[in-house]
DNA sequence: TCTGGGGTCCTAGGACCC
DNA sequence: TCTGGGGTCCTAGGACCC
């Protein structure tokens, strides 16, 4: 098999950089993306906008989004925007406004696809792209073809993103954010243990807060270290499935294909609530954020034309727990009633004595409502007796029922 | 001034079946 | 009375990512 070429493209500090777009005044500002509406910019009378500042929020929201100039006072996404406006407080305030960078997401994606059509969709503001057999790439490693990318997304939204290039996934994810902003790296396999190893672990996707921090704890800090790290001793303090994945990609190998296709899995509402909210004592107001998370929740599905089978809630307490509860329902549904029921019953089952911090609803077990609705329509009348082998047993079902004597007779 | 909202995947244990 | 092993489905929690 011939080596795979892999770019990973990111856009650079994108909600903010769509937002500088819009109040090209503020190039060059510390700017923070975050909170809810009620900070949007006034037009003044004379052109131009007034801003709030980071030092007049108050609340309990995060930063979604830093300006790299905010960046500068130590700011970055999910910090506290309390905290942050510690750091900045003359920072400028601007609220999120999804509609608006999805709209930018898809005319970067469009951009990209129209050169590299086979795309992974790695959520709003980052694509994987498989370049390998693309024309172009075969003299320059992928680097006239990576130089498209950048124009053409910049042609497409005048937004700047950095990429990397190189035999895998997991490479070229490191690479793109090796030269940020504005940013192109390119790296062959035999450049690992200069490049790469000399790189925190941490900068592997898929090693986190907790893992570095026992890796730490065992004197592996850098990407290097781990490499060199005994595989089976690996496999013995990690568990057999991380340990090992842990080796492979010190190590640079990544096997995972460039997926351009693939269906949800879930799809939740959550609300974090402005002041912690007991169940006895502020039961009337709960009860409606929870039915409004649940019809949210169905419109979402039925947007996206998909239907339930689990629902599950979640909950978070004032001390930061994390309790949740789920049940399967009979049916497949995107019904709001019916999710909130469920959804009830579900409540039922947890201790409400703490104040609550937020609340959530997932609905899972996914099926197109397409699909569900051909099912639907495979199903005999009530009443009637069923087919032996039925529409709706799952696929090969009708083999294994035919084996099924076999396996009774051989059972116990 | 602590710590959002939307996801994915993995693990472990129990129920239940053969 | 104790002893099996595999498989599927389901729940709960946790790590991680954007």
């Amino acid at each position: 098999m011939p080596p795979r070429l892999i770019a990973h493209l990111d856009m650079d500090a994108f909600y903010a950089s769509v937002e500088l777009l819009r109040y090209p005044d503020l190039a060059g500002e510390p700017v923070v993306i975050g909170g809810g509406r009620r900070h949007a910019p006034e037009p003044l009378p004379g052109g131009g906008f007034r801003y709030a500042r980071l030092r007049d929020y108050a609340g309990r929201g995060v930063v979604t989004t830093a300006s790299y100039a905010a960046r500068a006072f130590g700011v970055h996404s999910a910090m506290g925007m309390m905290k942050a406006a510690q750091l900045a407080p003359q920072a400028v305030l601007l609220p999120t406004d999804f509609e608006r960078y999805r709209e930018f997401s898809r005319r970067f994606k469009a951009a990209a696809a129209a050169i590299a059509p086979r795309i992974e969709d790695r959520g709003i503001d980052e694509i994987y792209l498989d370049l390998s057999g693309l024309p172009g790439t075969a003299g320059d490693g992928g680097r006239a073809v990576a130089q498209a990318l950048k124009a053409a997304v910049f042609e497409a939204t005048g937004l700047r993103c950095s990429i990397g290039v190189a035999p895998n996934k997991l490479l070229a994810k490191i690479c793109s954010d090796l030269d940020k902003p504005d940013g192109l790296t390119l790296l062959a396999a035999d450049e690992i243990p200069t490049r790469i190893w000399p790189l925190p672990a941490r900068k592997i996707n898929g090693i986190g807060p907790k893992a570095s921090e026992r890796l730490a704890g065992f004197g592996i800090h850098r990407i290097g270290e781990l490499a060199a790290a005994d595989p089976a001793w690996l496999v013995e303090t990690f568990g057999r499935s991380y340990g090992a994945w842990l080796h492979e990609a010190a190590h640079g190998r990544d096997e995972r294909p460039v997926v351009t296709h693939s269906e949800p899995v879930s799809i939740s509402r959550e609300t974090t609530f402005e002041r912690d909210l007991h169940a006895v004592r502020d039961r009337a107001t709960l009860s409606a954020l929870f039915t409004e998370l649940c019809v949210k929740l169905a419109g979402d599905l039925q947007r996206k034309g998909y239907v339930a089978r689990n629902v599950a809630i979640k909950l978070r307490f004032d001390d930061f727990r994390i309790v949740s509860r789920a049940v399967t329902l009979p049916a497949h549904t995107a019904d709001a009633a019916e999710i909130r029921r469920a959804a009830g019953q579900c409540l039922k089952r947890v201790d409400l004595s703490r104040r609550l911090r937020l609340l959530g609803v997932r609905a899972a077990a996914l099926l197109p409502a397409a699909e569900a609705a051909r099912r639907a329509a495979a199903l005999p009348p009530r009443g009637e007796t069923l087919p032996l082998f039925d529409a709706r047993a799952p696929a090969g079902g009708a083999e294994s029922a035919e084996e099924a004597p076999l396996f009774e007779a051989s059972a116990d």
